[in-house]
DNA sequence: GTGCGGCGATACCTGCCGGGTATCGGTTCC
DNA sequence: GGAACCGATACCCGGCAGGTATCGCCGCAC
């Protein structure tokens, strides 16, 4: 199975439309159709179900639809880690670390201290993503390694070690009358008057339907909250970066927040290898 | 980067030499060579140092090597999964449960029991594969799910769970002075005069050099032990299977092993899950 | 030192296959 | 019933994968 059969079918098993697969694959639709049958007939598996007005995945086409994705990330990586490789060999970059943005900056900087004291350290450039962004960062070769926050992000496939562990804080506009409390429950918050949660953007980029804010990141997020538009549930060590118009108290009952290391299980890479020492003695 | 390239890259990079490698691709040695080339110059990278004489790996080539294997792998998975799942839908097979020869018969049976009572199991074709196999049937989707045995095997790139975990028994001679002892050390079976420990094979069928005999499978080894040439160092659960001319004394100071339930992380297959189910209610 | 043998690179040809355009056939709406 | 949509089919073309023949380079043997 070659790749350029899989983006194919990736593209239509998405789309579920032939043609508007083949405009994203730049290219035109009977070709792609030509390649999709021809997939089906060396795997000797029908993938798809066509009518002429509708397209969907046989049970067979969404198993190639999921491990087909994973395939391709796979072979990502490579392309993406060789090229990596071949700077480093001049001098380039280093390790590409990628976190939530605007989360445990005081851990991170900790972390990337003790690395630099390591002998043999090599750059290492932070990236910061949104939420749900960095397990496709790291699972595609763009980052080295990633800091994730269980039970929130998704570990499956990853190596990975447990760095710490704190709870969550509700955030919330400096004078609400929530902030006189020296703690809440989960249920105060969950029924706050005019301060829903908000949404985050999903893996595609789209947000769920439902009440709150649309935000991006958490400076937008900051921002309507002190504007009363809002109020958020994050890990504690958001304290720091809180401005001086919010407030935070602590959820007793939400789940705890444990910050991980992670990096793709078949990383050799003696720099990670030192970046994951240098974590584990923080 | 299309898998054809990969699949030559690796032959090259595993062989060392482009006549061999085009012998073992079916293929004559100029396309490879241009393939590599092409290959080289799209990734902008050099893989390869060649001289008319031999052919060693450059940084950056040993990269794509480890990661293009992985990337192989994943395509040979899809590929696999997706054949295996058009046979399901025809009622054929099920599952495949892959575990070591001769390895916790008992835990097994009892695996299998409790899975066939849940509602809405499936067949479970169970592997017997020799150690360190495992884990390559698991990654190229030849088996769905895996027990395997910490710390011997890696978990790396596996969700898993853990079962069982037991100390370890030195299988000898039933004769054999030790037997009288009701533990031993490490220290002392290390020191066995004649009784060397057995040498596996690695992943590629070959063997280490050293001395104690080449075993294959649990068999040749109790065999062995029974004529009085080896001895070995097996978990606790192996005692249900010592034939009679054998003993086992404990071993107080080896490190436990613990079984664990493995499998592919994004594996989202119900049967799969069910399978895991039963395994933690054992 | 010279010739031979091993090995990767190059030159050149050929057939297949990926991609394009034009068109068909079936389905679902007005 | 016709129009619009959509996937399949027919057919053509160019590029590239694969083959054979050969070159150029190096190491080694005598």
């Amino acid at each position: 199975m070659e790749t350029r059969e899989l983006q194919y079918f990736v593209a239509v098993a998405e789309e579920l439309h032939f043609g508007r697969a083949a405009q994203r694959l730049g290219i035109s639709q009977p070709p792609l159709s030509r390649a999709i049958r021809q997939l089906e007939r060396r795997l000797g598996v029908e993938l798809l179900e066509r009518t002429s007005r509708s397209v969907t995945l046989t049970e067979a086409g969404s198993v190639l639809l999921r491990e087909g994705r994973a395939a391709l990330d796979a072979v990502e990586a490579a392309d993406r880690r060789t090229r990596r490789a071949a700077l480093a060999a001049t001098g380039h970059p280093g390790l590409v670390l990628v976190t939530k943005a605007g989360a445990s900056d005081e851990l991170l900087a900790k972390l990337l201290d003790a690395y630099a004291a390591e002998p043999g350290a090599v750059a290492v450039d932070v990236l910061l993503c949104g939420p749900a962004e960095q397990e496709r960062l790291l699972r595609d070769g763009r980052a080295d390694v990633a800091l994730l926050h269980l039970p929130f992000d998704s570990t499956a496939g990853f190596d990975t070690e447990e760095l710490y562990t704190e709870g969550q804080v509700v955030v919330l506009p400096a004078g609400h009358p929530l902030t006189s409390r020296r703690h809440v429950l989960t249920a105060d918050v969950a029924a706050l008057p005019g301060l829903p949660l908000p949404r985050w953007p999903r893996h595609d980029g789209t947000y769920a339907d439902g009440p709150g804010a649309q935000v991006r990141d958490t400076a937008q997020l900051f921002q309507l909250i002190a504007l009363g538009r809002a109020s958020a549930v994050l890990p504690e060590s958001c304290r720091a970066q809180l401005r001086g118009d919010l407030a935070a108290v602590p959820v007793l009952d939400a789940p705890p927040v444990t910050t991980v290391i992670a990096w793709p299980p078949h990383s050799r890479s003696l720099a990670v290898a030192g970046l994951v020492r240098a974590a584990t003695r923080l």
